[in-house]
DNA sequence: GATGAATGAGGGTTCATTCAT
DNA sequence: AATGAATGAACCCTCATTCAT
């Protein structure tokens, strides 16, 4: 996972870009050679396929924020404490490297291969499941409301800040997308609480 | 708009399956060609390019969903009526026409193209008004919180019944696409009213 | 040769205007019947194919430019002043179609079949005898300097004349075609008398 | 211009001959790969396209004959020595590498792109002024009748030059090119002089 | 006379990948 | 570790022509 070679994380840091500025289609290794200004047999040094570099994309994704996901989980704090922390962490994260926003939260992307479509579903349910249990945590603290059912919450949340990115992403990131998730969270609270 | 021959509509119905099967590069002119079982140059009898064939299943889109939302909006009858009949509508097509929701809520698809792209957002952006108007209606007439900014409500029901569906969709369809919805929506009553 | 229908002598008329738009590739039947404003198919009910119709083009040509060449063999009057009408009369007719000269002296166009290419080159030689037989007269009636191979001097007169028509085509038609024929020629006098 | 590697050089010699053979509408990338014994992809290894092909084309006979032509302006020696030498060297070029007749005076090649005519269009103009310099320089010194425009003189030069090849070319080459054009020339010496 | 629909052959071009150097 | 050269498969698209209506 993590032992990406420098090299290697140079692959995937131009990949992801190609990705963002024209979709995937204009992740070809031709391209990707020119962006990194060497040949393109020389990307098969250090990647087996394309397939190999789409799925370190995935698995870069998830090391970057698991770190926000799993602690989250167990640090001590109260359940809103946890969602905002997740919430403004991959605000955080998108707005620094907007192009990991245009890989991931679109599916279609990796709807190509089984093997790769799977992994996302994957990741997509882990998250829900971590969000869900959070959620639960605070119903049963007492600091969200026990009427709705936890997963509901974690849809909301969930797929709200998925289409805040891809607005501002298809805006060509015309607002921050900081101050529009912190106003999306306080809307939330209030619903929620 | 409206005025498609028969074999037009044959070839963007063929054409929205394929996108469905295995996404957009399973769009071929070859593909396309070969399910409805005719030859290539047989196509550009019908559409004068790909292109073509991909604004034209836009437009189909909103014309199947346009008339569940621009009568909504004027249609007597309280707001939250309004956006049930919006939502519920919509997971009738889907149910109806699975394939068109790989299609429409895949804005990575139309990424290569700036008219394409373009075409999208402004579709989007109409949607995202249109509901946000009866949002405000509800809340004048007192069916909704006050409290809460029109914009947010339409977010979270718009980015919630993209995720219902998406998550659909990668599922395999494994689950009732209009019992998910009609849950989601109780839900959302109880959060609003 | 003559016998064309109204319909026919249409097609060869907007092939030869396409051509003269944008080069042999641009006259496609496509093209042609959209120029025309029919139906492809409909082309065919009055050529048998696009052979055909470059073989009428060529056919077209030799009974236009016929009409000076050979009474200006036969008819009486001095050497120079026959030449001076095949002259001056290829440069009206250029001046009022100009496309013809775009498919005459394009010997390039014919190239792909062997049946136009042999035909394109009988017609150039017939030509050049005509006018050697004419030049052979001059000289014998002591209007045309001896000394001078008869060859050479329709060598000098076709040739000049093919570059200042294909400047002129060249050119966008920047300059009087008739204006610039009649001074070579006042030149050509000058040299050969 | 010259900085053409070896591969490309025996591309452009190949497309050449293509044209040569049967015209520019032989000239395909499938009868280039064809001939070159490569595939079809490889020729895009060595240029980004067929137009870059057919610039590549026009650059290499401006270079062979410009080696003729602008010494020629330079050098010392009486005008109609100089004139000679262009004219003997583009018999010997074209004797030598007969193809490049096929394209260089065939301007309807070209037709089909602005960028191309263009550059063919100019490249006509600048011989066109060099040739009516040297003329002129004739003129002054006495070496060449005053009383014609030496436009006039270079357009006769240049238009008999391009037909001789042309018929040369029609002919199948059933003569000798150096002899037919030593011929001319002797011819125009008597009538310039 | 004319048309809508279709097609086999072929056009230029890009793709991920391999291999000798 | 990197490159130049190459390739099979596939891409979108256009061609002249045919045929049923």
């Amino acid at each position: 996972m993590a032992d990406l070679t420098k090299r290697q994380k140079e692959i995937i840091d131009a990949s992801i870009n190609l990705i963002d500025e024209n979709g995937i289609q204009n992740l070809t290794i031709k391209n990707l050679a020119q962006a990194m200004k060497i040949s393109e047999p020389a990307i098969y040094r250090h990647f087996d396929s394309k397939l190999d570099i789409l799925i370190a994309i995935l698995d870069d994704f998830n090391n970057i924020t698991g770190k926000s996901l799993n602690p989250a989980k167990q640090k001590p704090g109260s359940a809103l404490e946890k969602i905002e922390y997740i919430f403004t962490s991959h605000m955080d994260i998108f707005t620094e490297k907007p192009s990991l926003a245009a890989v991931v939260f679109s599916e279609e992307i990796f709807q190509n291969d089984k093997k790769l479509s799977d992994t996302v579903y994957a990741i997509m349910k882990t998250r829900f499941k971590i969000i869900t249990g959070i959620v639960k945590q605070g119903q049963t603290a007492g600091e969200i409301k026990s009427t709705i059912p936890p997963e509901q919450i974690a849809l909301i949340l969930t797929g709200s800040l998925r289409l805040i990115v891809t607005n501002w992403r298809l805006s060509g990131r015309a607002f921050s997308l900081k101050k529009e998730g912190k106003e999306f969270w306080e809307t939330m609270k209030k619903l929620i609480v």
